[in-house]
DNA sequence: GCGATTTTGTTTTACATCGAACAGTTCCAT
DNA sequence: ATGGAACTGTTCGATGTAAAACAAAATCGC
């Protein structure tokens, strides 16, 4: 338990903790999200929004055709913010929005020829971060990681 | 490795994954956090601002007196966009900015006694949460969890 | 079959967030 | 000590995100 410092004294050098916040995951969850999104866009600056929305851009390519609104629930965005989004990897060539054979409200959601090399070299990058970010970890480690997200993300669905 | 639908078909039952992406960090690390801090903040509807600033307001709880500049970094936010939130939470009396004893371009920021109380009340609710989004975990795994968002968050500072 | 309800994508509007530029202050090298 | 560089909080403009309302189409209950 981090002993806190005396209230007023500026000392500069220590990285200020969270306090009791320090040991929940939704603390360090929301920090490290931030930084890794940060830093992986930052580094891409030559792929105009393919990095920012790389995830949902992954979920079109193993589930071709499906419908924005599955998509955009897929990847937790409200179907509002998703027009914007698919108006703007639309005008970049990446995707495709293409009326569906079963429903005609729906749009059904393709990569284009472009998209698919993009979003695959795009992936090679996301390796490459993934790699750093966890440079000083065992793959049991990583896993234990993998697995406990996961449980989050089935029980917060 | 999960087959991907085939290409057209609208199976609309099965939770989309992410394909490639689903095994790496990154995608759930974000979708994780989104769900999180989404649930929370929605559960909560009668603490005004507080509960989307928890964590920054704990690390102000933890460290009182520190100028604004220090807590903006600790929770990775802008110096910019960290006025508004302070004028935010200001306005709903929960703390207060006081001149630096030892820099007088410095805020030194502080929890009012009511923001006290507030945060108090909130850092429980969170741990209630906490106690859902984990329910299947044993301590163990729970730990190993914090443990790698620890490691993400230094090897990404 | 038919009307009420739900779903899909979209627009609109409000709000949140961020980078760049700025004035006041402190730090630092000489 | 003094001038230049770096830091602190702020404003401003641009961009991102989300809730609410809407029309068209599908679905459900009977």
């Amino acid at each position: 338990m981090p002993v806190s410092a005396s209230p007023d004294r500026q000392d500069r050098q220590v990285r200020l903790d969270a306090g009791e916040a320090e040991q929940t995951l939704g603390y360090k969850l929301r920090l490290a999200q931030i930084l890794a999104f940060r830093g992986f866009e930052q580094r891409l600056t030559d792929y105009g929004r393919a990095p920012r929305y790389l995830g949902l851009l992954s979920v079109i390519r193993a589930h071709p055709g499906q419908p924005q609104s599955r998509i955009a629930e897929a990847v937790a965005l409200p179907r509002s913010s998703f027009v914007t989004i698919l108006d703007q990897l639309s005008a970049e060539g990446l995707i495709e929005r293409r009326p569906s054979k079963y429903d005609r409200r729906a749009n059904g959601l393709w990569l284009t020829p472009q998209g698919e090399d993009v979003v695959g070299r795009l992936m090679q990058e996301a390796q490459r971060y993934e790699a750093e970010m966890t440079r000083d970890m065992s793959p049991e480690e990583i896993a234990s990681g993998l697995r406990v997200l996961q449980k989050l993300i089935d029980n917060l669905s």
